[in-house]
DNA sequence: GTGAAAGCGCTAACAC
DNA sequence: GTGTTAGCGCTTTCAC
């Protein structure tokens, strides 16, 4: 038994020479394939394990024609949300023996080249939010590939999983209302994503129901500090509630406010929308996402196109799929403490 | 131009065969070689565009002998901790051209294995903590395979990066003394990670340096629910102080002492330890560290080494570093108010 | 049951 | 400047 020479990782023609037969067996034994007798599968092991040998991931994947890999695309790292849900991706990837691969494109312009750069080393891919444009999710589909949208607007042919916005929003407003709540303000960019489109159509929608008129979004970045920077303006004349695109911002005013001595909800009620663990510990009524499961269920999804794929000899799949996850109202106390609450 | 044929990704060949040219003339315009003409470059380039040709990773990595993408493991998914570090060791890895592979090991058995099948598919590795034995990661460094160990206690040979925990964590028990603190709980197990045996570490020695005999340390998980849990039993007889191994622990506390309307600071002081978002809102003292800058270290010395090992041609390297990056107090509102505060 | 050999898609000598 | 061709490490027919 020689020693290892270190600094190369050894191929499957040394194991095959230690262990005394060919390579074949050896790729056979190794992936327990019953052409083999248990004699030599031992041997075959043996030889590997003293070795130390890993298969080249890269060798395999050439020769089986795919990666035994996924991909995820998100926009941006800041703040927990995007973490949640790659974090339930890899949990679920990991389960049908899946590596993952992420892609954070940081708003760069060179995303779409990333992103098709990835797209060549996975079998799958998800793509959330506004990551890249419509051509370029329309291009890697048309090569086949399985992907699957995330808390984006739908492209046609794709399948979409994205989380209840419109009448969730809805509910918060009634409760808010509730509240005795009739000046509002929504603080987020309904242009920048479907998402903050979504909970303010909600919160316009159950305004005009009670003949109200909605107020005019204030674009927002999705972060703390442009939360707190947009609420230094608005809490100059402070409005009876402000409805938040997120968590971070609401957040951001909750920050805005303590500095102006401002009371939370005794002077202005304040919502979010994630419930993230912050929340909790800042008392912030809010709307809890399936984080996690966002991610899980693209990671299933996948894995079933990618089986279809490999099934069909025909460039025939199934048609698109959609799918709304359940989303949850939080309250707590940042919307107000009036009696007249209906939800408990 | 006839139209894709949808369902399979294109290849070199078909390039070359649409732009008239050799597969190697191909590959040399698509990588922008000056070995070849501006007009056949643009001649390549249209025909790829026009295939929508990406090319697959796998071949080039087999013909590269690199895979262009490292890997980075860590135990477990709960909070934002790891996810901070993969994020910065993620945007540190794409600057360097790299993409990166993700395994959460969960505590499962066959986390070896998975780390294994990871170590095949990447130029270089981070693993974060208690992942996986000494024994595997010195399997893994054997093969030449560059490694970075992250919060974990070193392997000869092998570099590391961890954060400061022992000194810092004696200002946070001068601190707590200065606020009149004399009896003190540790909520976490120093047998599980070295960076909990190190936080206990600061705090016994410190206490020992004024005279004072330190607590036993209370094992506890290092989550919320664990945090909650060990501060039921715990706050039935409030010490002075309660030193959390992490936010997560003491954001626990928080919450049983609010079930038992026991008042922080006033009845129990409570210190946790990564500056979570969270815990700026539960007004926290903590011990803020650079997880981002954590994991970008990491993807940054993985970068070198994989530099020199393809630069040496024999086996050797330069000796394995280390780094440990520096912690920070943040003294909020949870130790104490009185006046006799040394840090401001 | 095992071996020989043909690729998988790409890069990089080496010719011309 | 461009084409030919030999691999990279592995899986998988196809013979034996």
């Amino acid at each position: 038994m020689k020693a290892l020479s270190k600094g190369k990782a050894s191929t499957i023609y040394e194991v095959a020479q230690r262990a005394g037969v060919s390579i074949a067996t050896v790729s056979r034994a190794l992936r327990d394939s019953d052409l083999v007798t248990a004699d030599t599968r031992a041997k075959v092991k043996a030889a590997a394990a003293e070795l130390r040998f890993t298969p080249n991931r890269s060798g395999r994947a050439l020769a089986e024609g795919r990666h035994a890999a996924n991909g995820i695309v998100f926009p941006d790292l800041v703040g927990p949300y995007y973490a949640e849900v790659v974090l339930g991706y890899e949990e679920a990837a990991a389960a049908v023996g899946s590596s993952v691969l992420i892609l954070a494109t940081h708003g760069r312009a060179d995303a779409a080249a990333a992103v098709q750069e990835l797209a060549g080393r996975v079998d799958g891919l998800a793509i959330m939010g506004q990551t890249v444009g419509d051509d370029v999710v329309r291009d890697i589909a048309a090569t086949g590939l399985p992907l699957v949208l995330l808390a984006r607007a739908p492209v046609a042919g794709v399948d979409t999983i994205s989380t209840r916005n419109q009448r969730t929003a809805g509910q918060l407003t009634e409760h808010l209302l509730g509240h005795g709540h009739r000046r509002f303000a929504f603080l987020g960019d309904p242009a920048g994503s479907p998402d903050v489109a979504g909970r303010y159509a909600g919160l316009a929608a159950a305004l005009r129901t009670r003949g109200l008129v909605p107020p005019p979004p204030v674009p927002c970045g999705l972060d703390l500090d442009s939360g707190e920077r947009a609420a230094r303006d608005l809490l100059a004349h402070p409005p009876d509630a402000v409805i938040c695109a997120n968590d971070e911002i609401a957040l951001g005013v909750h920050l805005a406010a303590e500095q102006r001595r401002i009371h939370i909800p005794g002077d202005v009620a304040v919502t979010g929308w994630d419930d993230l663990m912050a929340a909790r510990f800042a008392h912030l009524t809010t709307v809890a996402q399936p984080m996690r499961e966002l991610g899980a269920v693209a990671a299933r999804w996948l894995h079933r196109r990618i089986g279809e794929r490999t099934a069909r000899t025909d460039g025939r799949t199934s048609a698109a799929r959609r799918r709304v996850l359940p989303t949850r109202l939080v309250v707590r106390r940042s919307c107000g403490t009036h009696p007249s609450e209906v939800h408990k």
